[in-house]
Parts: C-alpha cells; sequence; structure tokens
DNA sequence: CGGTTGACCAAGT
DNA sequence: GACTTGGCCAACC
C-alpha cells in the first residue's frame, strides 16, 4: 500500500530532523554537526550539537559518527573515550584526539 | 516574548 | 597549536 503515515502534515522538530538524517551514515563513514546543519538547509549547527546530546534513537542513530569540521571528536553524552573507541572499531585512526584525514570518511549525503 | 544554554565555527591572539 | 572572542541558531523556561 501506499504510504498513509501522513495523515496530517507533521512537523518534525529540528531535532527529529538531524536524527533522520544522522541514521543515513552507514558503519565506518563519518559526518560534522555542520555538514547534518547544511542537509537540513540550516545555519544551525550549535543546535545539531544539542540535538545529538538528547539522542533517544541510540545507537540506531549513531551520533558517534559525528565530528567536528576540524576532524576533533566534539562531544558524546558517554565521553570521548567512549566515542573514540567505538569509531576506532569501525575502522576509523584516530591520532591525537582527531580523526587522521577526516575528508578520507564523509559521508556522501 | 525575552533570556539562557550548548556534543559549533571562524578568526584573532 | 592551544586559548579567547564574537557570532550563529533551535530548544527550553
Amino acid at each position: 500500500m501506499h504510504n498513509k503515515s501522513k495523515h496530517k502534515k507533521q512537523k518534525l522538530s529540528f531535532n527529529e530532523r538531524c536524527y533522520a538524517v544522522l541514521s543515513k551514515v552507514p558503519k565506518g563513514q563519518l559526518t560534522t554537526y555542520s555538514a547534518i546543519a547544511k542537509v537540513l538547509g540550516s545555519r544551525a549547527y550549535r543546535a545539531v550539537g544539542n540535538a545529538m546530546n538528547k539522542n533517544p534513537y541510540a545507537p540506531k542513530v549513531p551520533c558517534h559518527r559525528v565530528l567536528r569540521k576540524d576532524g576533533s571528536l566534539g562531544g558524546y553524552a558517554q565521553g570521548i573515550a567512549a566515542k573514540a573507541r567505538l569509531l576506532k572499531a569501525e575502522g576509523i585512526p584516530i591520532k591525537a584526539g582527531k580523526v587522521v584525514d577526516l575528508a578520507n570518511y564523509l559521508h556522501k549525503f
């Protein structure tokens, strides 16, 4: 059947849209706070960070794959050490608190 | 409606 | 290259 899930126009909050976008990033690939904002047609990269902090859909929504634009880790609700460990487990090399070459791992939306 | 809070960013020191 | 500053913007109270 057709998708009838939108009987009403439900406005998704900014946070919900962040989660929807991020859920498309596969294991082994990365994105940034500002990249998510850009996909949403917004410049609210700070608000993206706030959304990640609240993320109720973890680990379905892989907020550990979101980094700062300069390759540093940014933050993580469970601590940046846990974030680094998860990324390494996905094959992403981290040196001195930064992803070695972020451009090589950025997901194309 | 105004003020506060950030898992940010860019430019300056 | 670490640290500070001003700007940015959505969510929350």
